[in-house]
DNA sequence: TGACAAAGTTAGGCAAGCCTAACTATAATA
DNA sequence: TATTATAGTTAGGCTTGCCTAACTTTGTCA
């Protein structure tokens, strides 16, 4: 089995790339991966390769690209941890879809698989508190806007 | 005033090594910095003068490094940050410390500024919970436990 | 003071990722 | 089917950040 921690935060992006662009349309065209990350058709070729060669894509030139078996578990567990990160980032730190996006991809990798667990954990205790009626993103949403108000440090 | 958003991670974390070094003893040696940061000591040359180059170290060769003022100010709010997150890593996700430092080391530049910013708050606010008795970072160790025997697909 | 060790620097290389520009393959249509 | 546009690839280059090995400077001590 592919473990994602072979990945670097770039391939990583890659091969969720092709997985959201494969579950919209069944099709991941290296056109449209380039524009998704804002990346040239040239570097995509590069990546495709590399992830040809760690048998997580089906990948032959001139033609679509499909991911493996592996690769679509591995894609699939890097989506499924991006989304959490991003409802939280959303959802409690009120943080704006494309910056929390942006963040949760790249999160991973620098946090380490550890943290990372241990903070989807974290996440999911959170919100099984909301259920109970303990709501700790409206809470904390209260504080910050008090805190915005009188001038807090941290804040931008 | 130099800004952190500047610096790459990389050179974010030779700063705050020359300023926990200077902290301690009064000074940075090129030998101890590389250390740190299991680095080789010909890596530290190169980041000294880009730090140099960049306001931020008075640096010349063959001498002790000094931070400049606004080298000051930016690693201590570099350290301020890290130190925040690493005592939520610890504290609250009972993150192991060495693990927890390097996560912190590595978030602010992952997430970016606007979620570290909320991050950062929400850390202080669910501390401040902690005071009032309702202590999440506690709550959420047993929930942590009992995720652990059930065999929470999340955990490791 | 002269020789040696330790600290620091320079030179040269490597890998990852990205780019642009030029080329090739595919597909679409007159 | 020949032409042309579009998608994809290749080639070559740049940057960042790291490395090792060899060299220079500095400091120590006999």
């Amino acid at each position: 089995m592919a473990k994602s921690e072979n990945l670097s935060a770039s391939l990583e992006d890659y091969l969720e790339a092709i997985f959201n662009l494969a579950g919209e349309s069944n099709v991941a065209r290296s056109k449209d991966i380039a524009k998704l990350l804002g990346v040239s058709r040239a570097s995509v070729t590069g990546a495709l390769r590399a992830l040809k060669q760690k048998g997580l894509a089906n990948y032959k030139p001139y033609d679509f690209v499909t991911l493996t078996e592996s690769g679509q578990a591995a894609a699939a567990e890097i989506a499924r941890k991006h989304d959490i990160l991003k409802s939280f980032f959303t959802n409690v730190l009120g943080i704006e879809k494309e910056v929390a996006q942006q963040a949760a991809c790249k999160a991973e990798h620098a946090l380490g698989p550890e943290v990372i667990a241990r903070l989807l954990l974290f996440i999911e205790f959170v919100t099984k508190n909301t259920e109970k009626g303990y709501d700790l993103a409206d809470k904390f949403k209260s504080f910050y806007k008090k805190h915005q108000k009188t001038g807090g440090k941290t804040g931008r």
